[in-house]
DNA sequence: CCGCATGATTTCCA
DNA sequence: TGGAAATCATGCGG
């Protein structure tokens, strides 16, 4: 080292790229081939001029370079050169090695991958893509296409997340592999001037990797960030209180105001309701868990509409047209309201209600419920008895709470319940 | 803008 | 864990 840096030096080609000084002149590639003098001189004056060279080749024209790299090749000390150089690399290249630690897996990047995965984005696609996607959603949602269309648009939103995603990505890795063959191409010829080891050049296909990777992370941060945006704002818009379609009221409605002395649907049920109303299980509790609560609070003001479902009930029954009380069937509406005597019928059951408001004996409605089987289309018929509040209380827990307090509650406190029925 | 309706959430309880 | 009750938050009509 010490004969080769004092060489370097005194020739002036320590520092690339800068003009060489000491007096070195531009050589011909025939003085390359000039026979060795006898003294040590000329042989120094060699292998400045080989150096020069090199230094300087990336100066020159394509052809020339050539040539003059061609000539290099050619050259006598070029092998002793080579081997000086293998040997400096050798001692550097191992303090290079040992600082290249095998990186640890990133968590981060792990952390990004398995979001990327949790949603689909990555790894191998869910239900074979967006349109496949949106028919499912489009076939499950018969009933209230509400809650489809939106949940098909943001898996299309996704699916074009995805698509963007993998295209990227397809073109990175391209990319990559085109900069790197580049590169190797590049380190295999220049190893024929300069030592480099197969391990170099994995060491530098690794360093391209890693960049490559790099900016990979960044894609798939930003693809995360793109769904996390997706999902904020289509799970907002979900969380937000948007009211069931009229039909899917309707089809709560019809089950609550037939099982009304037990609005208590079963999972069964539930779920039936659910698909019936395209929305979900939860939702469905929800909206029982919601009405029994406020019919409880206020049974006057609900009289009205249980009138109209009884009717409907009434006349889907007469009609035939469902086949379970457990299921009802929506009544066509334009036979139902139209042809049947609603006023009529609306009356009764106002003038019901405020019979039972003023504790009308219950022993009719009792032995009428009691006559009729559970389950059966009784219960559906019964519904127009069962309307009146005093059958709620016939009914194990949901009746206590269900009485309407202006009725029956001698305990009242002067608190909210009767506020609520008064209003 | 206000008040009511109503779906969702939270808290408590058996 | 399901339901009751209270409460929140939003939609919507007047």
């Amino acid at each position: 080292m010490d004969e080769q840096g004092r060489l370097l030096q005194a020739r002036g080609v320590g520092i690339p790229g800068l003009p060489v000084q000491g007096g070195l002149q531009p050589l011909n590639p025939h003085q390359l081939h000039e026979p060795p003098s006898d003294n040590g001189e000329p042989r120094k004056q060699d292998i400045g001029d080989i150096l020069q060279q090199i230094m300087t080749i990336t100066d020159q024209s394509l052809d020339e370079a050539q040539a003059k790299k061609h000539a290099l090749n050619c050259h006598r000390m070029k092998p002793a050169l080579f081997n000086v150089l293998c040997e400096i690399k050798e001692k550097t290249g191992l303090s290079i090695r040992s600082n290249q630690e095998e990186e640890p897996v990133d968590p981060q990047l792990m952390r990004l991958d398995n979001m990327l995965l949790a949603e689909g984005v990555a790894g191998p696609e869910k239900g074979g893509g967006s349109a496949a996607a949106a028919a499912a959603a489009a076939a499950s949602g018969g009933v209230s296409p509400d809650n489809s269309i939106e949940h098909s648009d943001y898996r299309n939103k996704l699916s074009q997340i995805r698509q963007i995603y993998h295209s990227e990505l397809e073109k990175y890795e391209q990319a990559c592999n085109e900069f790197t063959t580049h590169v190797m191409n590049l380190l295999r010829e220049q190893s024929r001037t300069r030592p480099i080891s197969p391990k170099e050049i994995e060491r530098m296909v690794g360093i391209i990797h890693r960049k490559f990777s790099s900016i990979q992370m960044q894609l798939k941060q930003s693809t995360c960030e793109a769904v996390m945006i997706l999902r904020s704002r289509f799970l907002d818009a979900r969380r937000k209180r948007r009211n069931f379609s009229k039909q899917a009221t309707e089809v709560l409605n019809e089950y609550f105001y037939s099982h009304l002395s037990n609005p208590y649907p079963s999972e069964e049920a539930k779920e039936e309701l659910a698909k019936k109303c395209g929305i979900t299980v939860s939702q469905v509790s929800n909206w029982f868990g919601n009405k029994r609560i406020r019919y409880k609070k206020n049974i006057g003001k609900f009289q009205e509409e249980a009138n109209i479902y009884a009717v409907k009930t009434a006349v889907s029954v007469t009609q035939g047209t469902h086949s379970g009380a457990n299921s009802p069937t929506t009544p066509t509406s334009a036979g139902s309201s139209g042809s049947f005597n609603l006023s009529g019928s609306g009356d009764m059951f106002i003038g019901m209600q405020s019979l039972n408001g003023d504790s009308y004996p219950t022993t009719q409605v009792e032995s009428l419920r009691h006559s009729m089987a559970p389950g059966s289309y009784g219960d559906g018929i019964s519904g127009s008895q069962m309307y009146s509040p005093r059958e709620l209380r016939a009914n194990g827990g949901w009746q206590e709470a269900a009485t309407p307090s202006s009725v029956t509650s001698p305990t009242e406190g002067p608190g909210s319940v009767h506020s609520d029925t008064s209003n």
